[in-house]
DNA sequence: CCTGGCACTCACTGGTCCCGAGTGCCAAGT
DNA sequence: ACTTGGCACTCGGGACCAGTGAGTGCCAGG
């Protein structure tokens, strides 16, 4: 249907109008990109590229531009991943090495990518349910209180304040530190719930009820809110001048935690880097925007998403390239702590 | 200088202008507050008002707007803080009860002054070097490394990973974190450098090596970086409309923690609350914006700031009264907990 | 010191005109 | 059958202009 001069005529539509910003004629395409044929021909490509509804016009009289499913085209068939320099490959490197916990590694991997693209950048803590436990600590606040304290091996700590039924003394604590350990160090978060199941048992009936008391605070902890954790960054990458509808709308769907979750969790995760185009997006408010997304973590263990939201006049080749190699080396950092 | 009427014709120009968003005439001024003079008068007034430069009119033959000089009286003298309702103060207190870490006490706290007020919300993590240690954790990640876990009775949990110089063994470990323990529990993160000073001595010389690695990584914790966490919300509530210049300088200047750690840093600790408005503040990028900031903690105790930044034109009673309701019940429940 | 009257200013609105980028179509050329 | 140059047409946007009205400053009189 479409022959090679027409998908490069969508290409070179799709090329100047993210450079641009502004429709693109016929007379203007020919000049900048060597087609080497007269506007003529192009209009009559255009005509049909937009019969086909991969172009349009915002009114008559005016140049073309892409539609959603022009992006689409575009970025399946039409454009290569921009790869990165050795230098700047390296400057990510070093940039992500130099951080010293995982808040930190989240944060700048959220400044870079948003920096590397221009864009918006969300990235998701490694996800709970595919961490493994290594270890748990118990502090006692009050006689009534105990801190417990979660951390996985990928770096995340997790704590919550229990309220115990009856009072607690440090032996207790002991015992019940032990059991925990004992039994959930190394345990994938996912298999806790069953294991839990078991925990009571092996404490002493004495302690029972404090120990229930803890387990029930754990399950909740790990399993509930479990990956409502998503940082955001770059906002101020957003020009008003790319959203008609005014970008508040956009805003506020970026923070709204449930709605990045929602987001990201339409990513594939076995695919590199997923793109998902205007009206792809079922989430209201980010209709208008582009979504390019990628799994980190090793290849044998996913962890978590991350990826950028920007206006679907977007530089596809640049973010998927970056939003490709961020995943990768934030990966390789947290595999490596 | 300026006689009771004119300080009421500003009250009312501030009042109508955070209303409407349009510069205000001596017309509809008489119209909408009964003042019971004529226009005529009320343009004298303003005339007046003018000259000391507490409001301007944008163009000649439109109505008056404030100055900072304006809003800044109007803020001193002429407003007074707006209470809430007992039902409001008890959905705040509930709300923020709600909440089962710190991290979510801080985010929920966000949330709120941001719904309050309808500005962005701006919340510090309670200050390390207000906190007090309430424990330390180490955690054995492989031969060489170690996760230090400090946790303070704010609920602020610090981690970071020390590569260690030697090998250790579980052993060591332990007798490591119970001297960490015993010196350090219940001190202030102020005192820390002074008592870290003597904790070498209290080791066996064959940990020294390790001993003085976890150290160094400790104070570096505490005291390196310390303050930085501030968490920013309600971003959504920007309209472009209220900065002429772009909102982007806006969004940029809150996306810096050391800005915010600038701008919270002016604000005054003992007094309730602190309003600058306008180019008073020297952050480039926020001049054009308003910030109302309070220290939370109990009285005896500040542990941080919290505020709101908006366009000068805000309706600071209500701004002022959120910020100080909030601030109070935020210090109650950490006190609490 | 307040007030009504009056002349003046000036942003804003809507109408008109014109320009030009861009289009669709067609007939001629390869 | 596709490509091309030519040509008439469309329409958004900028320039220009006049009318309107909200608002002002000033002044003379209460």
């Amino acid at each position: 249907m479409l022959d090679d001069r027409k998908l490069a005529v969508l290409r070179a539509i799709v090329e100047d109008f993210v450079s641009t910003n502004e429709p693109v004629g016929s007379k203007s395409l020919v000049d900048r990109h060597h087609l080497d044929v007269s506007p003529a021909t192009i209009r009559n490509d255009m005509a049909v590229l937009e019969e086909q509804g991969y172009i349009t016009q915002p009114h008559t009289s005016a140049g073309r531009i892409p539609t959603d499913k022009g992006y689409r085209l575009f970025v399946d068939k039409l454009s290569a991943i921009k790869p990165f320099s050795a230098a700047e490959r390296r400057a990510i490197e070093t940039f992500l090495a130099g951080a010293y916990d995982l808040d930190d590694v989240v944060m700048r991997t959220v400044r870079l990518l948003a920096q590397l693209t221009r864009q918006v950048a969300v990235v998701q803590y490694p996800s709970l349910s595919k961490s493994a436990i290594r270890h748990v600590e118990l502090v006692t606040l009050s006689r009534r209180k105990l801190l417990l304290v979660v951390i996985t091996d990928t770096g995340r700590v997790e704590q919550r304040v229990v309220e115990m039924p009856g009072d607690v003394d440090e032996d207790s604590v002991t015992g019940l530190r032990s059991v925990l350990n004992s039994c959930l160090c190394g345990r994938a978060l996912s298999e806790v719930p069953s294991v839990a199941a078991d925990l009571p048992r092996r404490v002493g009936p004495a302690q029972h009820a404090n120990a229930a008391a803890v387990f029930s605070v754990l399950l909740e902890t790990l399993v509930g809110r479990s990956d409502e954790k998503i940082v955001v960054g770059g906002a101020s990458n957003l020009t008003p001048a790319d959203f008609s509808q005014g970008l508040n709308e956009v805003l506020e769907a970026l923070e709204e935690q449930v709605v990045l979750m929602r987001l990201l969790g339409q990513c594939d995760e076995r695919s590199l880097v997923t793109v998902r185009i205007g009206a792809e997006n079922d989430v209201q408010g980010l209709r208008s925007t582009s979504v390019v997304t990628a799994g980190y973590g090793s290849a044998d263990r996913p962890l978590a998403k991350l990826g950028v939201v920007g206006p679907t006049r977007m530089d596809y080749p640049t973010a998927i390239g970056a939003v490709r190699a961020v995943a990768r080396y934030t990966g390789q950092i947290l595999a490596e702590s």
